[in-house]
RNA sequence: GGCCGGGUAGUUCAGUUGGUUAGAACGCCAGCCUGUCACGCUGGAGGUCGUGGGUUCGAGCCCCAUUCCGGUCGCCA
């Protein structure tokens, strides 16, 4: 088919937003959605990111342009001029539902080959597919639409820092490797053989040393890699709201974070959050939700029953408490109906999965309870741990008993896993909270080693500095995370500025003199140059964006995401190179051995 | 690396105890239709049942291996 060209047209408006009053002449243009041959009249609906407008091609209004209309198929590129006119019936499902565009020139700018899936489809097309086909998929208008949102969240995040104060400051792509935290994706030089670059984890070093360079305020939408396995909430490549600031303290940060998340609802959705966001302290997310990212949109509170069970004679009971641990439990209102036995048991063997030895239940049938340790109750012992427990006919309860750091995760995880199957998560809610006081180290069981939590750089609180050494455990950090519906959205703090401090820090991790001139040397050495006091965070875009979307995964909420094994599907990346790329490089490939 | 789920026309799916030529809907192509809007009607084309091997007279179905996708645990300061 002969193309045509747009000379003599230009676009004066989106599809759907044309102006509704009949008689106006507009130019539009788009991909043919949907054609409609109804042998003398032909309806084509033109699809932009806007929307729908709807073209009427008539035979006896001008041949010509209707034969060319005719040859129309979906997804061609379309440009038309002609004349708004009102409908007889209007389409309530567009915008643009009342009116139509009687075509007076018809351009057909591009042809299409049928599509591996229709573009707008109610059927859920497998997502290998859409994603070998991205540029496809993006024409849906669910994909358009979370794009643009992305947008919106984006320029609201600008907006507000760049009228705070804060200055845009670009950071290095390519920098040194530390091994901290997560791997590194690693870039080789050409120029110093044998060397490598690294992509940034966050621009975490830089923007501090931006602060002792005297920037006062910055902010970066900064990209950031790791190369860890992925998550319907982790891509290897992610974009944050990075920034730092001067002269502030903890408080400080976190009004600075609330003022932008409620600027980003207020634009974006148009909701008023209101402020302060609740706060709970890291010890209380534990106890009372068994993560440090609580989703709060429900109850089911894990309760302390500790005391309650002390004089049942449950050897289960006995040990966890023999070993320092406690029992806990989690009391699900009306799933003794949905929880049978054998769904149970599913909850029990997902527990296993997670560190549990085991779990204890009771169900609470209309026909009495059904307790899994019913043959060590004594006579009242079970009516009175239920009322502690305040639980009543119909109700679940889930007990663990364990150490604390096993039997609170556990009943978190299942807490949210009863909660989404009982459909008890309000959907359209968005419940922000901050987690303050996080713990400063992390005891890694598999090197015997004290870790940093956040990074090494974050500041103890003042209380907690007597007890580096004699109770590591118990320090608390100036640090902080936001999180929205169980999701973390970001992590915070205040750093270290005075050196003596920093070297005693590093100490207590464990890294000897040498260690610390050769990876951290140019930041130890900055703050001896003097160096306000401050402290920052980082927002996680893509999460915000997926929540704010009502999305289940990032892939929905990214250009060009990563699947699984961390491959592009479209691209076919990562993929090798030439052996002259590698020869330049110094690099030579040994295959990992076959495993027998 | 472990565990769980999935892969059958272009797409979404069905496919009985292993048994005739693997079906439906949508899409696509052709014809008809002057107000459709998920248009309608008639007809047609379209299949390496993810791949490889095995069991069997016979495999989409059973067994083994493998690959790809998803979820999850480990991992993610």
């Amino acid at each position: 088919m002969k193309l045509d060209s747009m000379k003599g047209l230009k676009r004066s408006h989106y599809c759907a937003e044309i102006p509704l009053e009949a008689g106006t002449t507009v130019t539009v243009c788009g991909f043919a959605d949907r054609v409609r041959d109804k042998a003398h009249i032909i309806f084509i609906n033109l699809r932009d990111r806007t929307g729908l407008v709807q073209l009427t091609f008539n035979d006896e209004t001008d041949r010509e342009i209707f034969e060319k209309a005719k040859a129309v198929r979906s997804e061609y590129v379309l440009m038309a001029k002609g004349t708004v006119r009102q409908r007889d019936e209007a389409n309530e499902k567009l915008v643009t539902g009342a009116v139509e565009i009687a075509v007076s020139d018809l351009r057909i700018l591009s042809v299409a080959q049928t599509p591996p899936f229709e573009i707008n489809t109610t059927k859920k097309v497998n997502e290998e597919l859409r994603l070998k086909y991205r540029y496809l998929d993006l024409r849906s208008s669910r994909l358009q639409k979370n794009l643009m949102t992305r947008h919106s969240i984006v320029k609201a995040a600008r907006e507000y820092f760049y009228d705070n104060g804060f200055i845009e400051i670009e950071t290095p792509m390519l920098m040194r490797s530390t091994p901290e935290g997560a791997r590194d994706y690693l870039v080789p030089s050409r120029i110093h053989n044998g060397s490598f670059y690294a992509l940034p984890q966050s621009p975490q070093l830089y923007k501090q040393l931006l602060m002792v360079a005297g920037m006062d305020r910055y902010v970066q939408l900064a990209r950031c890699f790791r190369d860890e396995d992925l998550r319907a909430d982790r891509q290897p490549e992610f974009t944050q709201v990075d920034l730092e600031m001067s002269f502030t303290d903890v408080d400080g940060l976190i009004e600075t974070g609330e003022g932008f998340l409620a600027h980003v609802c207020k634009r974006v959705l148009g909701k008023d959050i209101a402020l302060p966001m609740p706060r709970m302290t890291f010890k209380d997310a534990m106890n009372r939700y068994g993560t440090d990212k609580p989703d709060i949109r429900f109850g089911m509170e894990i309760q302390n029953i500790t005391e309650a069970v002390k004089n049942i004679a449950f050897p289960v009971f006995s040990a966890a408490l023999e070993s320092g641990g406690s029992v806990r439990a989690i009391v699900a209102e009306n799933a003794a109906d949905t929880y049978t036995r054998k769904e149970i048991d599913k909850l029990i063997e997902h527990a296993k999965g997670i560190g549990a030895k085991g779990l204890a239940y009771i169900r609470l049938t209309k026909d009495g309870a059904n307790c899994s340790f019913k043959k060590f109750l004594e006579e009242d012992q079970l009516d009175s741990l239920l009322n502690t427990l305040n639980a009543k006919e119909g109700d679940l309860v889930l007990i663990a008993a364990d150490k604390d750091n096993v039997a609170l995760p556990v009943l978190g995880a299942l807490r949210n896993i009863i909660a989404k199957r009982l459909e008890m998560i309000p959907e359209n809610e968005l419940a922000f909270l901050v987690i303050t006081e996080m713990p400063f180290f992390e005891y890694d069981e598999e090197s015997g080693k004290w870790l940093a939590m956040h990074h090494p750089f974050t500041m103890p609180m003042e209380e907690c500095l007597a007890s580096l050494d004699s109770d590591p455990a118990s320090v608390r950090a100036q640090a902080f995370d936001f999180v929205l519906n169980g999701t973390e959205l970001c992590s915070g703090s205040m750093r270290i500025t005075d050196s003596a401090l920093q070297q005693k820090m590093f100490e207590a991790l464990g890294m000897s003199d040498e260690e610390i001139q050769a990876k951290f040397g140019f930041l130890v050495d900055a703050y001896k140059y003097g160096a306000p006091p401050h402290g920052g965070f980082g927002f996680g875009i893509d999460r915000l964006t997926m929540i704010l979307c009502g999305a289940d995964s990032l892939r929905d909420v990214t250009a060009f995401p990563k699947v699984q094994n961390a491959s592009e599907l479209m691209s076919a990346c990562p993929a090798p190179v030439d052996e002259l790329q590698l020869e330049e490089l110094g690099i030579s490939i040994t295959k990992k051995e076959e495993e027998a």
